[in-house]
RNA sequence: UUUUCGAAUUA
């Protein structure tokens, strides 16, 4: 069981689902296997959604007959990371419970459509069910508010974000950063970019296209250098 | 052992 689950999980962050069915298939001969675990139904679930094919995912779902949390967490975040909100909604809306990454899941959908006003929708809704707002669910405010590029917005999402966590790690921060660059303030960009301690390449990336962006072409290729005194690898 | 989060790149 353990080695099916590792297989699948690669599968699923390959997104091969040639190779995913496969192992699928292996595992189903496995009688004893096949009813037992709950874990390896979701892990099958997931391998799928994750490949885009989201009518297999949907087909397990309904044919095993244990669900817990995660199960219907997989549906919804599946579905919302393929766009289809609707159906994202209507799983989130007949779950029997939903979680903090019932919610995230949503929001992160609706943020990756820049659809501001469902994300403020969702997260006062969170709230209202005592449901505790994490640093997944910043993100996704901050990287909705990027896509829409309004400075007061992003200003006043990044003021609730700073009160709640105040220090940021590597992926709030690259988030915090793209959001300033594309509400049109390098400077604020740049402040947030130099109080972060173990910069990655995706944080220099975001800093230096933000930089390139506006303009400031030479000061990008100072930074890209800079990266890599720093010893690490453009990609 | 399974579920949610950041940049750029193609059409």
């Amino acid at each position: 069981v353990y080695t099916i689950v590792g297989l699948l999980m690669c599968c699923g962050q390959l997104k091969h689902a040639r190779f995913g069915k496969a192992v699928h298939g292996r595992a189903m001969r496995k009688i004893t296997l096949v009813s037992s675990s709950l874990i390896l139904s979701n892990a099958l679930m997931d391998m799928y959604a994750k490949c885009g094919e989201m009518e297999i995912a949907v087909k397990v779902f309904d044919r095993i007959g244990e669900r817990d949390d995660i199960s219907w967490n997989i549906i919804i975040a599946g579905f919302a990371s393929s766009g289809e909100l609707d159906l994202a909604c209507r799983f989130f809306d007949k779950a029997p419970r939903r979680d903090l990454i019932s919610w995230n899941s949503l929001l992160a959908g609706y943020a990756r459509q820049g659809d501001l006003t469902m994300v403020a929708k969702l997260s006062e809704g969170m709230l209202a069910n005592n449901v505790r707002p994490d640093r997944v669910t910043a993100i996704a405010l901050v990287s909705a508010a990027a896509m829409i590029g309004e400075f007061n917005q992003g200003r006043c999402i990044h003021g609730r974000v700073l009160k709640a966590f105040g220090i940021h790690d590597v992926i709030l921060g690259s988030a915090l950063i793209d959001m300033y660059c594309k509400c049109g303030s390098i400077d604020r960009s740049f402040v947030i970019f130099n109080n972060i301690f173990n910069k990655d390449v995706t944080l220099w990336t975001t800093m230096i296209t933000g930089l390139a962006f506006h303009g400031f072409g030479n000061r990008a290729l100072e930074l890209f250098s800079r990266m890599q005194e720093e010893g690490l690898m453009p990609n």
